[in-house]
DNA sequence: TATATCTCCATCAAAACGGTCGGCATTCCG
DNA sequence: CGGAATGCCGACCGTTTTGATGGAGATATA
């Protein structure tokens, strides 16, 4: 399971992709679309700032924008920045790879071998879909892509 | 990132389809050989034999044994038994059912659609790999699958 | 009967999770 | 210039989960 908070920033995202162009949402904007409590929300977005991904004006008329395209935006990229590594063993982390202590070999390790095809499954989807294509696909009939 | 109860339960089971046919093994020679914790890994072998995947003998040469063929214990199994669900959103989860409180409308939720894809890829995997799939992939060479 | 084993229940510390609060800094508008 | 609206920032907080540990009891063997 994700994490809410992980949750709430890709609601908060999507919420900025479908803002009119060039326009920017300010935090209770979004916390009241979203239904997201507004102190976490402030949180959150302040995280999602430090790290490059939008950024914000202050005072009246403020709030916030993306940073970078939509299309250049990837769900793994979010989630990494906020719940961690996805790759369910530490062992196979990209991002924060650790050995585990009990484990004599990696080479030899079956819980790793099967592990690793979930992980390059998991990565190929979340690694190759932007906010871009989940607003996309969204507006698509079923079963398009 | 799968809990360490997980790792271990997925560990002493392949402990005990590697044991040599018909005998049982004991927990703390599993406990010894896996190290892992010898009183959490009693809970962990107790809950297993509860969900009817081992069964066990008290006393002098007791221990444990698989119930069922390796052939026929998936790795999804075993997690969604210590783990819970295995889907990354409650609203995907096939045994954990739950509506996101703040989803206005399933069927038009971009988080949703996207990890859809990732929960298909991931019960690909882990739905379709057995105990005795694992400790065979080992045995082979590289990228024989 | 002595001993080794599994069983069961209670407890526990640390970390993670999901928020909340209050004050400060900046910006706009009149 | 002053006030109001907004974002910024650090601290805090209650609950749940995680990863165990301890001890008494049941059961089987020799």
């Amino acid at each position: 399971m994700i994490s809410q908070k992980a949750k709430y920033a890709l609601r908060a995202l999507v919420a900025l992709v479908r803002a009119p162009a060039e326009s920017s949402l300010m935090i209770s904007e979004i916390a009241r679309d979203q239904k997201i409590p507004k102190k976490f929300l402030e949180q959150i977005l302040l995280e999602l700032k430090r790290h490059g991904i939008v950024m914000s004006r202050r005072g009246r008329l403020g709030g916030y924008v993306l940073l970078k395209p939509a299309e250049k935006i990837t769900f793994g990229e979010i989630l990494r920045l906020i719940d961690g590594p996805i790759a369910p063993l530490p062992c196979l982390s990209k991002i924060a790879y650790r050995r585990c202590a009990d484990c004599a070999d990696e080479g030899s390790c079956e819980i790793r071998h099967v592990f690793q095809r979930v992980t390059l499954a998991t990565r190929e989807v979340l690694d190759h879909t932007s906010l871009a294509d989940a607003v996309k696909e969204v507006l698509l009939p079923e079963g398009v892509l």
